[in-house]
DNA sequence: GTTTCATACTGTAACGTTACAGATTGCATT
DNA sequence: AATGCAATCTGTAACGTTACAGTATGAAAC
């Protein structure tokens, strides 16, 4: 009988947590009595739920999560699925933080699901779904048909996507206006003086490519010009292959003058391909691109960057996660980020 | 069909996951005999064993957490624990990939536990301890009296540090051999002729920096050198302080013609300072630096890049607190990962 | 022919929580 | 005096798992 909290384990040794047992022996209530008081259930009296507050706090009660869990089936858990093929630029690091503070102050916790590109992206969705380890998930590249997105609708499971989709099915999202980034680069260009314009975009998987490739279109065509084609070129490509392509390019006549990139780490490559052709940026050539690397500003003086707000998206996203767990609907849980300095975009959504 | 006017019992309408009940009362056996039978106990029978783990897989049962960790405690949870002000260059991405890779095929998740470097470095360290909400910690930021690592080896917690401490206590570690990177760095710029040498090092509370203003030192003693020193210039500092402090060192007569920079990150503001003051890399000044971002690659050609894998540091850390939670001891648990091209340096522990 | 013993299985309890169905009170209403 | 009722509290059961203490069987030992 007394032997056994000591002989049992040893890394257990520390002062035993209170539980709602502990509380109730200590204030002489019920064990219900005690867990109602202490999520301020209306049954409760007011002087009763004062004491049982106070003890708790001075025991630092802390819920048993597991308790929880296997009670209610919440799990209090978020989990980011997360390519890790993906990000050479560093977003994965400020999108988590983000996340960290839309749910700091609540009780959810951040869980990573790690999944490699070249597997099956259906794969940590349906882990997650199946096995019930979280209560709502947060998805990053967003495609226009995305099945994840199909399969979570379906199941009634809450997410919010990084990035739209293009089903007709609402669902919760954050999203930066790419449209509108594609337009103003055009623009920044034009206003230049560059008129053989090229865009270095998403790979065409992604609903955002779309975004991008029609902000930039509808502005080439407002200004008269015409698109200069990188072919299938993507910023998917590796980041080589975007150097040697890009300096082939630049090396032909009548090349490209200005350039719109879509990611911060393919202008690093982007440039070097520039400058492994000769060409001097703000002199032959001038580039505007992403900046969703904080570095890239000390990259090159002449190279224009627009700022995407990974932290804020994070930030969102964990935002839309919860309203959707807490049962909002869809169109109450979809947020567009603004290019600074830029102007929304006309079809929204 | 979906969104908005759903009740609760919709969620749970999904096909009930199997448990261990389910599979006794389709096996015709005690729930006892399936647990047992489902971690190979010893005391189960062949035949059983086979017919148990048939069935199991069959109904694709996957043991449900929140009773695995009600009943015994363990979590199968590690959390990392994270400076959320932290990371400029996007390391901490590649350190969580790394400890995907080490826990795939495991039972662990990995729970990002953020903290701001501006509170209490011990509350997310206490937090994690005293609620049990995970069975080890992986921290990083590692000083040489860790306030963390001495709580968490007093109260007997697994954990594994990125870093080392120096408070001649073993624990489990993984570390960049700092040391032979400051004495390679040294090296590089005397073989280039250069003779004044300053170091742009890691902020002084870390340990590390020891590590990297040793091997700078002792290098730099076996040139015959003296040390141009930058006052409290850590690569901590803000990146346009770094840039101007460069710039005002370098404008200065007798001023450094080699410099060693402890980040990718600073790197960046240290060259665009050196510029700043007028110099060319690679002319009347030398740089090498670590190359914690990809992308510094692209950066300036004549920069001298030493290499660190936090991919594989984050795996090393995975595998050291598995290894701690397995109850192995802190001398097994140690690694130390040697710069590319360079030689572990003598002092090693 | 009883005892001993290993093998292979089973039932119960408990981890900490919450849902549910009561129980007890005091007080106003009939 | 009996009834109804709101306010406040309580006990039991269950979520899925594993530890522990048993039970049943058959075979070997004496």
């Amino acid at each position: 009988m007394h032997g056994q909290g000591e002989n049992d384990d040893v890394r257990r040794s520390e002062a035993i947590r209170p539980t709602l047992k502990s509380i109730a022996f200590m204030t002489g209530l019920g064990v219900t009595t005690v867990s109602r008081a202490l999520k301020d259930a209306p049954e409760i009296g007011e002087e009763t739920r004062r004491r049982v507050q106070l003890v708790a706090r001075q025991v630092g009660y802390r819920p048993n999560r597991a308790g929880v869990r296997l009670r209610t089936g919440k799990t209090n858990v978020i989990s980011l699925v997360l390519d890790t093929e993906d990000d050479v630029t560093g977003f994965v690091s400020d999108i988590i933080y983000g996340i960290s503070d839309g749910i700091a102050d609540t009780s959810y916790h951040l869980v990573v699901t790690p999944y490699s590109r070249r597997k099956d992206p259906m794969d940590p969705i349906r882990y997650v779904v199946e096995t019930g380890s979280a209560d709502g998930i947060i998805i990053s590249r967003t495609t226009p048909n995305d099945p994840r997105v199909l399969y979570l609708l379906e199941h009634g499971f809450p997410f919010a996507a990084h990035g739209r989709t293009n089903m007709g099915l609402a669902h919760p999202f954050h999203d930066f206006d790419n449209e509108a980034f594609g337009r103003m680069a055009v623009e920044a260009l034009a206003a230049r003086g560059r008129r053989r314009m090229a865009l270095l975009p998403p790979p065409p998987a992604l609903t955002y490519h779309r975004h991008m490739r029609k902000g930039f279109a509808d502005a080439l065509a407002e200004a008269g010009l015409q698109e200069y084609s990188l072919g299938d070129l993507s910023i998917d490509e590796s980041i080589d292959a975007v150097r040697d392509r890009i300096a082939a390019v630049a090396a032909r006549s009548g090349a490209p003058d200005g350039y719109v990139c879509a990611s911060g780490g393919a202008a690093f490559a982007l440039v070097a391909g520039l400058e492994a052709a000769g060409l001097v940026l703000g002199r032959e050539v001038d580039v505007v691109t992403k900046q969703s690397s904080k570095l890239l500003r000390w990259f090159r003086a002449d190279l224009r960057l627009v700022g995407e707000d990974f932290r804020l998206a994070g930030r969102q996203l964990a935002l839309a996660v919860m309203g959707a767990i807490a049962g909002k609907s869809a169109s109450e849980l979809q947020t567009i980020a603004v290019p600074a300095g830029g102007k929304p975009s006309s079809s929204r959504s």
